[in-house]
Formats: C-alpha cells, sequence, structure tokens
DNA sequence: ATATAAAGTTAGCTGGCTCTAACAAATAAA
DNA sequence: TTTATTTGTTAGAGCCAGCTAACTTTATAT
C-alpha cells in the first residue's frame, strides 16, 4: 500500500509526463511545491516499489505499475468530484479541493458505490476523462480555445484549470461544458477572442482564459 | 489544526472517559493499539495544545477545547455512517471503517452538506446520537438488555459494538434498530436471554450479545 | 507492613517526509 | 569553446509518530 505522500507523487507524475512520458526532478519539485532534494529520495523510494524509472541525471518515467496505480487514483478523484456535484449539489468550483482529500479513503466499495449510483460517468465535472477499473486514461481529441479560428462554432468540452477562482471566472461569465460558442474575432496582438454565446452576443476573452479552454467542433 | 494522529487520540479520550471523565494511560494504550510510552508523550503534546489535562501519574481528562474537539470529529463520523446508509446504500455493518477515515476529511462544506442532505439526523445508524455543531453530545437515558427482565417487552434503540462481525451476526438475525423485543425467559447460569420478536418466536441471545445492546422500554 | 504486580515515565532509537547547504552534471549563453 | 545558468545529487539535520528497555510510582496481595 502506498502512502498518502507517495500517491501525491504518483498523480503529479502521471499529469505531468511529456509525449514521452518524462518528467524532470525539478519540475515535479515545483508543482508539488516540495524542494528537489526531498523529490528525489522520493524518486529512489519510488523506484525500490517498482513504480518510477530512476536513472541519475536522467528524465523520470512512471513504470506500467506506476500509471497503474496513478490512474486509479486520478479515479477515484474525478469519481469523487462528479459525486460531490451531481449527487451533493455541489459546484464544480468547490470540488477539487475535496477531491483532493477524499481520494486518499481507502476503499474499493466506497468509490464502486459513487461509480453506481452515477451511472458509470465518463468524465468528470471539468470535463476530464474518468480511468478505467485498470487505472487506463484516454482523452478525447480536444484543442484549446486558443487554437481555433475566427468564425468557428465550438463546443466547451473540458477546462484545463480546476482552481476555485478560474471556475468562479467561468461562472460569472456563464461558461459551462457543453455550451456552443461562436468566435466572432481574435485579436492578433494579445491573442483576445471575442466571442458569443448563450445571451452573451460580444464578450471578449483573454488568451489566459482561451489557453485553459478546450473545445471540440460544433456536432460531434 | 490538527494531525489525523492527533485526532484519533482525541476521539479513543472522548469515548473512554469514565463518569469523572478520567482515562488511564494504559487503557488508552490498549485501545489504540499503541505502546504506553508513546502514548505519554502525545498526552504531553496535547496538553501542550491545552486538549487535554496531564500530570505525572494521575489520570488524564480532556479540556472543555478537547472535548469539543473530539465531538466534532466524532459528528463527522457519524454524518458520515449516516450518509453511507441512507444515501449510498451501505448496510450498517460496511461504514464504520469507512466513517473511520472520512472522519479526517477537512471540510466544513462537505459534513454540512450531508447534514442537510440526510435532514440534521439526530442518531447514526447504530443509534448513537450526533453531536451538534459545538461538539456537544448526549445520550438518551438507555440501558443494556443484559439489564432487562423477563416480561418486559423492550425497543433497541442502539448498539454499543459497530464492528461488522457484530452486526453481520445481527443481520444473520434479523435484529434492526426500533425492532421491538419481548424478552420471555432469562437463564441465571449465564444471562443467556430467550426472546421473540418479528417472526421469531424463541430466539436465544448470549450475555456476550445482550451486555452489546441498548434499549429503552416499548412506548416512549 | 512488606512484597508483588500493574501502571506510568524516561531515555534512546527508528522510519517517513521534510528542509538547507554544498557540490556535480548537463544545458544554454557568450 | 569556455563560461554561466539551470538542473540534479549528496550530506546532514529536524520534526512526527512510532518502538524497546529500563526505571519509578502507585495499587494490590500476601
Ligand atoms: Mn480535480
Ligand atoms: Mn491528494
Ligand atoms: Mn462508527
Ligand atoms: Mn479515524
Amino acid at each position: 500500500m502506498n502512502s498518502l505522500t507517495e500517491e501525491n507523487y504518483l498523480k503529479a507524475l502521471f499529469s505531468l509526463a511529456d509525449d514521452k512520458g518524462e518528467v524532470g526532478v525539478n519540475e515535479l519539485s515545483k508543482r508539488l511545491d516540495i524542494k528537489m532534494p526531498t523529490v528525489n529520495s522520493m524518486m529512489k523510494k519510488l523506484a525500490e516499489k517498482k513504480l518510477v524509472f530512476y536513472e541519475s541525471y536522467k528524465p523520470l518515467r512512471l513504470t506500467d505499475k506506476g500509471r497503474r496505480e496513478a490512474g486509479l487514483i486520478i479515479r477515484k478523484h474525478r469519481l469523487t468530484e462528479m459525486f460531490l456535484v451531481e449527487k451533493m449539489g455541489f459546484g464544480w468550483e468547490e470540488v477539487h479541493e475535496i477531491a483532493e482529500q477524499v481520494e486518499h479513503i481507502q476503499s474499493a466499495a466506497f468509490f464502486d458505490k459513487m461509480d453506481v449510483l452515477l451511472g458509470y460517468p465518463k468524465v468528470d465535472p471539468h470535463g476530464s476523462p474518468i480511468p478505467d477499473k485498470n487505472g487506463k486514461l484516454v482523452w478525447r481529441q480536444y484543442q484549446k480555445l486558443s487554437q481555433s479560428k475566427a468564425g468557428e462554432t465550438l463546443v466547451l468540452a473540458a477546462v484545463l484549470d480546476s482552481t476555485t477562482e478560474f471556475l468562479t471566472y467561468l461562472n460569472s461569465r456563464e461558461l459551462r461544458l457543453g455550451l456552443k460558442i461562436k468566435i466572432k474575432a481574435v485579436e492578433p496582438f494579445d491573442g483576445s477572442m471575442t466571442v458569443s454565446y448563450g445571451k452573451h452576443t460580444a464578450l471578449v476573452l483573454s488568451s489566459t482564459v482561451t489557453e485553459r479552454l478546450l473545445v471540440e467542433p460544433a456536432g460531434t
């Protein structure tokens, strides 16, 4: 059994992995807000447990086992967020912090029950996919809103930032998942977009925002 | 903020307190399955935090602050058990272990939401009272089934043992809270009782069982 | 009253997870 | 290609929560 601490390292490794599955110690250190020497020794420990490939001065990589265990924790996190929103009436901006704690509960039955009650959901309230019971996670092919062009109509599919601050900002603009958004103009200077959706006919989104929104073409 | 470890000590102190509110180090040590020297030093730490009164070679006592904080953890534990049974479909025999972990979640909103969804319950699935928001807990005046006499009719109000094993035994005999039980006979030799309830006309309960069941007079 | 047993304490050690300071390797800049 | 910067590692320390061994105090039996 992995400790709560180890679980948080695994999750961070998983989510920081680049296309090659590689993560730097420095990067991980910054994400977790834990100093590099601490991270370094934890990586040696996780390597002992066959969860991480570790070689001096080389990037870190999760083993299959490590990736699986990370996926299972993320599964618990996302099922929890979904449960909190769908069954307990929380807003999507309130659930990440709570799930960060609940994900460490050791009880398969607890999360299985959530899964059943929710009807085996495929995505969490932020549009992120929920890994299956083997910890396997697959993202649908979304792109960032920032990469779309004027004239396109898109559906808001997921957010890349689940902090209360960002989601509260989206709430204030009535931006929700599933919303159909039309891009009216893109300002070349700073990348800000003028968009329309629902009752909003001309709302401006900064690139800070459009970088954090994932969309798919309308009608998929 | 208290650590998970400190919270478990506080809960144990609370539940072991005798009529004078006193608890011995040895007693606490056995309950927590932690050796006496470890308990001893933790008591000094909790005394520093003004949660317990500690004097060498004298019994331990929770301070008002300690009792309040213990009560609030027990509140979270019992609300969780109630939520698991009432809203998630768990059996009363499955919830204690899960609640033992969930009680440490730091989120007032999480437990407030449970409270609202449950309609402000006064007791948990095992008949134990749920402390109020100030951590105050009051037991109704129940007595042990073992203290009742032949001929009496009683209502099963609470269990003193929430282990899976005991509750599974009760399930197998269809013994549930709220059940009306008539005592047909008490065997003086070993204190075992022959009782009738529901479809059961003559079922024998050992004193091990009757010691763990709390009852009140039928018609209260 | 004395001896024995039980309960409580002290001292010193361990493992888990964190840190800072100093050093080494790899990468980027000049 | 040499130098500077960034990244990664080692060494040594501290705090937390546990342990055993040895000792002291209090309670119980004889
Ligand atoms: Mn989240
Ligand atoms: Mn977490
Ligand atoms: Mn319980
Ligand atoms: Mn607990």
